[in-house]
Formats: C-alpha cells, structure tokens, sequence
DNA sequence: CGGATCGATACCCCTGAGGTATCGCTGCGC
DNA sequence: GCGCAGCGATACCTCAGGGGTATCGATCCG
C-alpha cells in the first residue's frame, strides 16, 4: 500500500464525496475514484459503499480510516524526525515541548527552568495547543514531548511519567453566591442554575450537543465564567493564570488531575532523556 | 514521501550495501540508488555515507531507519486490519492472541476457557512466538492483543492491563547440589559455578558476549539445564511445564515478574474489548 | 599494476498516474 | 412527469517517472 492510496482513502473517508475530498490531496476527481477502487480490489475488500448518489463507509473502510491515519502519521513523523535530526547535527538540537495553552503553566516554567541548569541542555521550543491535539502533534513529529493530563487527555500509545496531582476548584463569577465557600462539592455545581458546564470540542472539531455554551480554549472560557454565563472545574494549578473578576473554590470530591510528560515510544535522544529526568525531580 | 521509498531506505539501511539491498524489494540496484539519493534530495539531509567501496549511516538515517519501520508497520498493520474487519463482517470475527511459547500456559487456558464462556465470544487464534517478537506481531497488524511479562517486554506504545503478578524460581537440574534448598537467593543462583546464565538473542537476532549458552527457546534452555550445562531464573507459573530432570527452587530476592495483556492502541473492537474484560476478571 | 567490487550514471522502455471530456444514474423541483 | 443538477464511473490521451541494462569511475586487494 502506497501512502498516496491511504491520503487519497483517508481523505474520501473523511468527506464522503468525492469531488470535495479530490481537493484535499490536490488532484482531480477520476484518479481519486480509480485509486480507491484499485485498492478495494487489492486488499478484495469494499471500503466505501456508492450509489450514484451517496458514498457511505463500509465496517472496513472505518477501519482503514483510523488506521491509515495512524500509518500516514507515522510516516509524517519519519520524515518530520529525520529531518530534525539533521539539523541537531549541524548544531541546532532542539526539542519541541506541547502543551494545552493555560495549563500547568507554573510547573511548565520550572520545568523549563530547571532543565535549562542542567549541562548539555538544549533549546526548547514550547508549542501551545488547543484541547487534545497534543496527541496528534506528538505522533505525527511535530512535537518530541508533551505535558498531558489525566484524565482528560490519553496517554495511550506513549510512554510517560507522572508529575504531579492536584485536586480541582470550581471557577465561579467573583460575585456569584458560592464564590464565598470554602469549599464545594460537585452536586453544588451541578446544581447551580444557570450555569451550565461548557462544552468543548471533540476531536473532529465538533461539538457535542447539551445546554452550555461552546468554547475553545482558555480565555473564551474565563471570559465566559466572568461574564456570569458558564462554570468549569479546573486543576488547582489554573488559579495561577485566573482573571481577578472570576474566584475558585475548592471541589472536594472532583477527580484529582495527574499531570504527566510524555514522548512517542523509541524515542532515543539524549536531549528528551535529559529533560524527562529533570521533569521527574521536580 | 511514499513507502516505497521508505522500504528502499530500510533496506539499504539495515544491509549498508545496495547490491544485497536491492534483493529484499525485488527490484535493481540501480534505482535502489536514485530512489534513496532522491528521497535525500527531497528532505534535504544525508542519510548514507557512501564512499565507492563502503556505505556507513548517518544520525539522521538511522532516524529514518527506526522512524521509518515503525511507518511501514503502521502501514502494514492498516492493511492488515482492514482485511480482517472485512472477513469479519462476512462471519469469521477471530482475535489473534500472541503470546511466548511457553509462558503463561495456564492462564492462556484459563483465560480462553473464561472467555469462550462468555455471551458473543469469537473464535480466538493462538500465536506462539519466540522472545520479543510479540511486540511487533502487535505492531504490524498479524495479533490484536498479547500476553506479556513485565520487566522482559516492554509495553511501550500499547494499552495493557496487568493480570497477575508472581516470584521466580531458580531452575536446576534435579541432581544439583542446591536443588535440595527451600529457597534461595540471586546471590546463590550467580555464585553457582559451572551453570551461567544463559544469552537470548537480541532484537536483531545476534547474540550478546558472554559465558553462557545461547539459547533460542524454551525446550532448549530446559535441555540444556537437564544437562548441566545451564541454570534459569524462570517465573513461577512455569513450573507447570517443567520437565521431571529439572528442579524449581524460589528464588526469594527475584524481581517479581507481571502477566499483562497488551493491544495496539485506539482498537475499538467488541471482541477485543470482551477478551480484555475476560481477562481482568481471572 | 590489473582485476574485482561497488555505487553512480546514461539511456531506453513502458507502466501507470493525472487530466479532460463525457456517460449514466439518481434525486429534486417545477 | 420531465428535465435539470449533482455525483461517481469510464474512456482516452499525455507524460512524468520508475525499472532495467550497460557502463563508468573509484577504491581495495593481491
């Protein structure tokens, strides 16, 4: 299997039409219609089930979506780390770090700081992303190493080590009635009226369906609690990056977030080693 | 870059000569040559070292070599499942289990049996493979799901429950002096002269420097342990398969030895799923 | 110094991927 | 009910580029 053949599926897959997915790859719509079923009669299974009106995915055709994707993010990865190595041999051996933009920003710069004082320390590039792609970037080489949170975030597929725990607080407008407890408990803030919990995205971008409104990333959010139109409950760690119109109070028995650092498995540089290590003695 | 490409390269990078190279793909070694020095020209980086009489690699070509088989196992894997998701469509929803020959014996059984009792269960292969090669059957698509042994594999990339844990026996031949002890210690098992501890081969299939025997499997270690040529810590569970002229003593002060069962990540089948659940309940 | 070995190059052939035009089918609207 | 619009499949042409053979040029060995 060629990875044309699995962009050019991944793509059809993707869009269910294959006028619209010939434009992803850049190419017309009959060699995109030849390819694929040139590889239905290789593998002799039918991937994508067409009318002469509509193309659905077939039990296989789903299968080879999420596998390919996972192929073609490898093979994305090859080449991204192959050139990176390169590069760090003619004297520029950097390594990216990802990140969900706002979060564990305090352990992030001692992080960075003590991995600095390290010898043979290396540059970092820190990469600020929106929820859940670090698992992307981190597969497909854009990214050598990432600070995840469980639960929210999959360490599935990397290696990784563990941080730190942290209970969680609820973020509430600096004036709403809760905001001068001491503490919560998530029934509270579930019951509170008016204050649905937000929605985020789902990893194909959309939004699942429910009361709350529809956010993206961290300042949308805190505009929105500020504003008196939404609640969350973030780690402790948030409150460090928290806006002075919005208070946290403590949620005694929110599920406590592990943050962790993780890499893709095989990894072998000296560079993520050094900087795994000095993660680990914080 | 295409796979093609990707398999020149591993090739040549695993034979550093294009000549043999040239016969894993089936194809010349002239375009062997034009292939990797376009793919070059394309990432812009030296992956081989070629003088007229030798080929050595580089850092980033064996990047790309390690990076890169990874790929075509993600490739492979992708087509592999893919045909398989059809078949199972069509009536045949087998799982392939791969496990150490050897290993585990009894609770492969058990756990099949726990299985085949369930609602829905599907046919399940059983695979035995030699030492570390299960990693890859699970990478490349030919299993979905593996026994393995904590600290001999490694469960780096995959999901794993644990399922058991247990001690280690040393194994002696019958009529060894220490054969006769309640239990011993790591100390006594390395101090026996005359019965080192045997080599396994590595990942590529070579051997390590050293005193003992090599050895491939489980039959030949025993023999060799029958013969007095060798002595084996071995996990307890093994003792159900030892042969009557061989003697398992615990050994107290062993690293502890964990059965898990593995899967390549994001598998969403309900066959696999049942398996997993079936074996978490032992 | 000549032969052997190995990677690079030149040259040719031909597969096969891409593009344009068009067909055939289907659902929708008037 | 008929025509039109939208979509995937097909026909046909073009040509880039991958494969093969022969050969060159460099290097190591005796």
């Amino acid at each position: 299997m060629e990875t044309r053949e699995l962009r050019y599926c991944a793509a059809d897959a993707g869009e269910l039409h294959y006028g619209r997915a010939a434009q992803g790859p850049g190419t017309a719509q009959p060699p995109l219609s030849r390819a694929i079923r040139q590889l239905e009669r290789r593998l002799g299974v039918t991937l994508l089930e067409r009318t002469s009106r509509t193309v659905t995915l077939t039990e296989a055709g789903s299968v080879l979506l999420r596998e390919g994707r996972a192929a073609l993010d490898a093979v994305d990865a090859a080449s991204r780390r192959t050139r990176r190595a390169a590069l760090s041999a003619t004297g520029h051996p950097g390594l990216v770090l990802v990140t969900k933009a706002g979060a564990s920003a305090e352990l992030l710069s001692k992080l960075l700081d003590a991995y600095a004082a390290e010898p043979g320390a290396v540059a970092v590039d820190v990469l600020l992303c929106g929820i859940g792609e670090q698992e992307r970037l981190l597969r497909d080489g854009r990214a050598d190493v990432a600070l995840l949170h469980r639960p929210f975030d999959s360490t599935v597929g990397f290696d990784a080590e563990e941080l730190c725990t942290e209970g969680q607080v609820a973020v509430l407008p600096a004036g709403h009635p809760l905001a001068g407890r001491a503490h919560l408990r998530m029934a509270d803030v579930a019951a509170v009226s008016g204050l649905p919990l937000p929605r985020w995205p789902c990893r194909d971008g959309a939004y699942p369906d429910g009361p709350g409104p529809e956010v993206r990333d961290h300042a949308q959010l805190l505009q929105l609690i500020a504003l008196g139109r939404a609640v969350a409950v973030l780690p402790e760690s948030s409150r460090a990056v928290l806006r002075p119109d919005v208070t946290a109070v403590p949620v005694l028995d929110a599920p406590t977030v592990t943050t962790l650092i993780a890499w893709p498995p095989h990894s072998r540089s000296r560079a993520l080693a050094g900087l795994v290590r000095a993660a680990t003695r914080l």
